[in-house]
DNA sequence: TAACTACTTGACACCGAGTGCCATGTACGG
DNA sequence: CCGTACATGGCACTCGGTGTCAAGTAGTTA
């Protein structure tokens, strides 16, 4: 009954809310560490109520990790975009590699993001939360790509694991040399050392 | 000065009480559900005080999931006891292996106890979080076996990864057969797919 | 038996995360 | 100018989790 595709100043003003609790909280967060800051403190930095923080996000781990959100349906597209004759480990390298790339892009902010979940303990406990419902997403598409059954085949679930641990790995290893390394080389390298159980078709 | 290698009577009321407590936590969880159960419940049930409760339990996830956290050094010397000619795949299927038929075997509670961490969100990042660590223990194992950098080469976290990737479908699949299903045989299928990623050296 | 020590417990106060509720303010449409 | 819809702040409340202290109990020594 009212909502036009305009962007009205109302939507505006709640992402620059958005922004700038996130903002406050990162800062923060990275500067005295997760435990030692409240969500009082974080609301009265951005100049806001802590109940309007919860407006906003659901948690104090969401504020840095809600952008991973969206990245499981990401990198669900990103595999249905490949061709379906292109080797399992062929669609599957591209899409970790979408996801990396999509980090490396904003690199001084992801990378301080990253820095900070991989090595505080609620919130990489967060993302694996995250990983894990990636995981149901990518071997959903893979099954399907493949025509395979995946309450029978295990194949699905295995590659989709495989990927992600890969994945892991890459993150971790750009994360661990302050965004030194190069997000692609060691995409494929972790991906020639998976590639051959991923393509053991039959 | 006083300790005696003789069980006090003491420690059996110690241990005697934790049973209590994780008796009645499980009871009321799979019965309640996670949320809708209390400490104060919990603790009441167990005829206990809440503070008494966190004198054994560090959190209400804990006295579910505690048992995992001996199991990653567990499995860490399951590896490490395997002879270092082994293929990695065959060593790493061993372990995997060893830690289900740890489940498997008290089936009955233990069906019940995995049931419930992996359909309850809260337990299951704890389980996640746990893993996590088994992955880095893993590695380390293996990066050692093989005479390998850990902070250079790959392999030992991917491998490592792929296993806990296989052994996280084989219990997915187990407890959500009721536990009909064969772990052993379950395990074989998910190493024969993955275990030309394993053994693929050079 | 008395006294001293070590350990466990319950009660209480307290903090912080997270939620429900309500009153107020403010943009927008008629 | 008025009504509606929405964003906000304040407040009270629940629950997980911790620090502190006083009391109780088992085991030891004299």
């Amino acid at each position: 009954m009212s909502s036009r595709p305009e962007v009205t100043m109302a939507q505006r003003k709640r992402q620059l809310v958005s922004n700038e609790l996130s903002e406050a909280a990162l800062q923060l967060l990275a500067l005295k560490g997760f435990d030692a800051v409240t969500i009082d403190e974080i609301a009265a930095t951005a100049g806001v109520s802590k109940r309007t923080f919860f407006r906003y996000f659901a948690s104090k781990e969401d504020v840095v990790v809600q952008f991973l959100a969206d990245m499981g349906t990401g990198m669900r597209a990103a595999l249905a975009s490949r061709p379906i004759e292109e080797q399992p480990s062929a669609s599957l390298r591209h899409t970790v590699w979408v996801s990396m790339a999509a980090c490396a892009d904003h690199s001084d902010r992801a990378l301080r993001v990253v820095q900070l979940i991989l090595r505080t303990t609620a919130l990489r406990a967060r993302f694996l939360e995250h990983q894990d419902q990636w995981r149901d997403d990518l071997a959903a598409e893979l099954a399907q790509r493949l025509g395979l059954d995946a309450d029978t085949d295990l194949y699905p679930q295995l590659a989709a694991g495989m990927a992600l641990t890969a994945f892991d790995a890459v993150l971790q290893r750009w994360s661990g040399s302050d965004g030194a390394e190069d997000p692609a080389a060691l995409t494929d390298r972790a991906f020639a050392t998976i590639a051959p159980a991923l393509d053991s078709v039959e």
